[in-house]
DNA sequence: CCCGGCGATGTTATACCATAACAAATCCAA
DNA sequence: TTGGATTTGTTATGGTATAACATCGCCGGG
């Protein structure tokens, strides 16, 4: 099988983006910041990671159950969710609401309420912490009285190169 | 009828909130706009939009059943479902995704892409449309070269009337 | 050493959410 | 009258998520 093979069906990843660095990157972030909370990336955990990281798309749970399965042949639904929450909690990963599914976290260190744009074509998905949009919102909260605890903001619609590419058509 | 949609914005959750009103214009637009639109507010679509409006919180799909079952025996997961996608294109309600569940739309006519505060405690949902947030967002998405087609913004906190009351116990 | 608590995982079962696919009914217009 | 478009009925199934309880391994206190 050829290696353009390997990369996304409708959109492969930028060529400049070294993808195998971008995953080492936040899989070695995360695992010290495990250390440093005094939580356990256990393997299951680690696997789960990994394997959300292997693209810039959601991945689905039962994707990953599927995926984890020749590794740990006593997985099953639990056995995702699980790791799956772990990892929400320690902020490692996003559940995206409107997909029902799951993406690695790009801003370990910073804050992690972050813009995600979603595209309907190559379905990757980017994140943007949209500094003026955060703080435009934290006032328009503080206005209407409200303390907000877990914020979502995802936006469908079709990334730049995407964009370009329907307009030629 | 403008009038009163306001006052609606202004009061729209508590005691004051004169709901059978509230329920009313809401109904009586979204039959108006049917007629407009020239498509069907069938007694089914119209008996989903009346029971998603019996309160401001989200209703689940299998609620609506369970809650339609008396007025229509037949109903089964698809009647709900139909309906609801046939609302949500008229921008009747909102689907919040981070809840699965359906919401009545309060700006029919104005814009659809709204701020949902979702109080944890209350689950009392509140629409704004938050001009700030939306143009600052406008401009982020114009600096992504990301065109938008579909925006979802959903906090998750508490109202000011439950933080109130949370600082009080 | 043993044991008890704790966190993680194994296991089974079930509940909840959503759609596919095809049939039947209705209505309107050619 | 027929035939297309829209809506609803019906059956079946697929996809998402959690509850509940059992088990295991580790580690620290008695």
């Amino acid at each position: 099988m050829p290696d353009s093979a390997e990369q996304q069906q409708n959109d492969p990843l930028n060529a400049s983006h070294d993808h195998k660095a971008c995953i080492n990157n936040a899989i070695h972030q995360a695992e010290q910041l495990c250390i440093e909370r005094g939580v356990q990336l256990t393997p299951i955990r680690h696997k789960i990671l990994e394997l959300i990281w292997e693209s810039h798309q959601a991945v689905k749970a039962y994707d990953l159950l599927e995926r984890i399965k020749p590794f740990n042949d006593s997985a099953k639904p639990a056995t995702v969710y699980r790791a799956l929450d772990f990892l929400i909690g320690q902020r490692l990963i996003h559940r995206v609401e409107s997909m029902n599914a799951f993406i690695g976290c790009n801003h370990l260190e910073t804050q992690h309420d972050l813009l995600l744009l979603i595209c309907e074509r190559c379905h990757e998905i980017e994140e943007r912490p949209a500094a003026k949009v955060m703080e435009s919102l934290s006032q328009e909260l503080n206005c209407a009285g409200f303390a907000a605890q877990r914020k979502s903001i995802e936006i469908h619609g079709l990334c730049s190169r995407c964009s370009q590419r329907e307009s030629v058509k």
